[in-house]
RNA sequence: GGGGAUGUAGGUUAGCUUGGUAUACUGCCAGCCUCGGGUGCUGGAGAUCGUGGGUUCAAAUCCCAUCAUCCCCA
């Protein structure tokens, strides 16, 4: 590898997908498994993950909701027990045939979800009113079978995520329940990975199948596809019938219950990855970020080495006792210079650069990773720093939001959807609800609907396709 | 579902046309020197050339098969 060869080595707005693998190879937040369409997460990647998990617990457990943990096995029989459920995961689903080297009678699959599995359980605890609503969260991973298109985060056969399963009295409970999480999501995604999401609803074809209807957020990359960031089910009892999910009411009458599910992935880090990330590398939202501030010691003589030192242990300790994730760089065998690109490339928000010019004017230089600015801190103003890591936070999300907003059109006509398309972006266009339009526009643009907004307003229109009376107005786009 | 490309040291790669047991950079290890935007010197370790078979005195190279991975388009 050639000196220009270490860091990225292709545009982010050149070549968009080659720049993508590099930042999430290099910035080694994963790799490549030895099994296609696996990765494994590194301790940087990780770190993110475990950071939406602790923000994602607060939240779920202040809503009533507790973590549980299922088995990673699904007999054949009980995936097969809601038939359109089945119907729809089928050809993604990894078998177990085999236990040694006897075949076994009932083949099991390995989770590509799991509603089945979950909602057997469920039946058993639930006999009472008194029993609900029942709210357990699995971290787990699931599993489906992707041939083609892999890609880290995205598109992998096995990945982390959460799924929610609750268990209500009564539809309006569950519905507001649908609604609660899909806030928790939103509000999480904004805060803490800086990325604007859209919600609202699926078109019927686009459902979770199994659901009576599907909520989602979704958020437009910088190449013009968008990406669902995560979904929130309501089942009805489209479950609670093939598995028995029953209850006695107060009048001792025995209910079907009515449930949701819900679920985000790693492929959030994907997204993150995409929205903020540049030429140098990944850009961390400080919240997530592993390490958040680093410090970059300069020193010429064994003499400034000792001084520089001396302070960058102060400020070390003064930055660490504010609960900032800080790390000092006191690596020996290399130059500031290699240090300054390496930890751009890892996306560090934060980094501090202190040598005997700094001592002598008692200050520090601050570098910010989002938009490359230098500035100079004195000593006294180091307690600053929390607020600009603050700050910092708040102007991705708003830098983010602009650059969303740039990539999304309102469309008047076909004509004008067909040419837009191409380019990519978040098209809103009068649609008739009918899905044979939706279908033909799918083939015709290679566009889907990706949300109905909840805030969908003025739906009195013509559909783009095929003129008559409009009901909503969705969000079409490409899709990852 | 369709198409394209590639497998040689940890990474990137030369060699393949015209067969003779492999080149360089980077990274790694040891030592010294440096240090304000990818440092300089010296020495060292590291490759069953994706796998299996065939042709040949001889295969990274030619032939057949196979496996794997990446990219693009619906």
């Amino acid at each position: 590898m050639s000196k220009e060869e270490i860091g990225i080595t292709v545009s982010k707005e050149i070549d968009f997908s080659e720049w993508y693998t590099q930042v999430v190879l290099k910035a080694k937040l994963a790799d490549y498994a030895p099994v296609k369409g696996l990765i494994v997460l590194r301790p940087d990647g990780y770190s993110i993950w475990e950071s939406l998990k602790t923000t994602f617990d607060r939240k779920f457990l202040k809503n009533g909701i507790r973590n549980g943990f299922l088995p990673i096995l699904i007999p054949e029989s009980l995936l097969g027990k809601e038939q359109k459920h089945f119907a729809g995961f089928n050809p993604e689903v990894f078998w177990v045939t085999h236990s040694g080297e006897n075949v076994l009678g009932d083949r099991l699959a390995l989770r590509p979800t799991s509603e089945t599995l979950a909602y057997t359980m469920y039946s058993k605890w639930i006999q009472s009113w008194r029993d609900l609503p029942l709210k357990i969260n699995f971290w787990n991973t699931a599993l489906r079978a992707e041939i083609k298109a892999t890609k880290p985060f995205l598109r992998t056969s096995e990945f982390l995520w959460q799924e929610g399963h609750t268990v209500h009295a009564n539809q309006e409970e569950a519905e507001n329940e649908v609604m609660k999480i899909l806030e928790i999501y939103k509000n999480t995604v904004e805060d803490e990975l800086a990325i604007p999401v859209v919600t609202g609803k699926k078109s019927e074809k686009e459902k979770f199948v199994g659901a009576v209807y599907t909520t989602t957020m979704e958020a437009i990359m910088p190449d013009g596809k968008a990406l669902q960031m995560g979904t929130s089910h309501f089942l009805g009892q489209n479950f609670s019938v093939p598995f028995e999910v029953k209850f006695a009411d107060k009048d001792n009458i025995e209910q079907f219950a009515w449930q949701t599910s819900w679920g985000v992935s790693w492929r959030l880090i994907g997204a993150m990855i995409m929205v903020h990330g540049d030429d140098k590398g990944l850009v961390l939202p400080p919240k997530v970020a592993p390490i958040q501030i680093v410090i970059v010691p300069i020193f010429k003589s064994d003499d400034s080495k000792e001084i520089v030192f001396k302070k960058v242990n102060e400020i070390y300790e003064e930055l660490e006792s504010k609960q900032i994730r800080v790390h000092i760089d006191d690596r020996v065998e290399l130059t500031p210079g290699y240090k300054f690109n390496d930890w751009e490339l890892k996306g560090v928000p934060l980094r501090i650069e202190i040598g005997p010019k700094d001592i002598e004017k008692e200050q520090i230089v601050l570098a910010k990773r989002y938009n490359r600015e230098k500035i100079n801190l004195n000593f006294k103003e180091i307690e600053k720093i929390v607020t600009i890591l603050d700050e910092i936070q708040k102007d991705m999300l708003k830098i983010a939001k602009i650059k969303a907003k740039e990539n999304t059109s309102i469309i008047s006509n076909y004509t004008e959807f067909k040419s837009k398309i191409v380019k990519g972006g978040f098209l809103y266009a009068y649609w008739c609800g009918k899905v044979e339009c939706e279908t033909k526009i799918k083939e015709e643009t290679g566009a889907d609907i990706r949300v109905i907004p909840f805030e969908s307003k003025n739906t009195d229109g013509k559909c783009m396709y095929c003129q008559e009376q409009s009901i909503t107005i969705p969000i079409f786009a490409r899709g990852y």
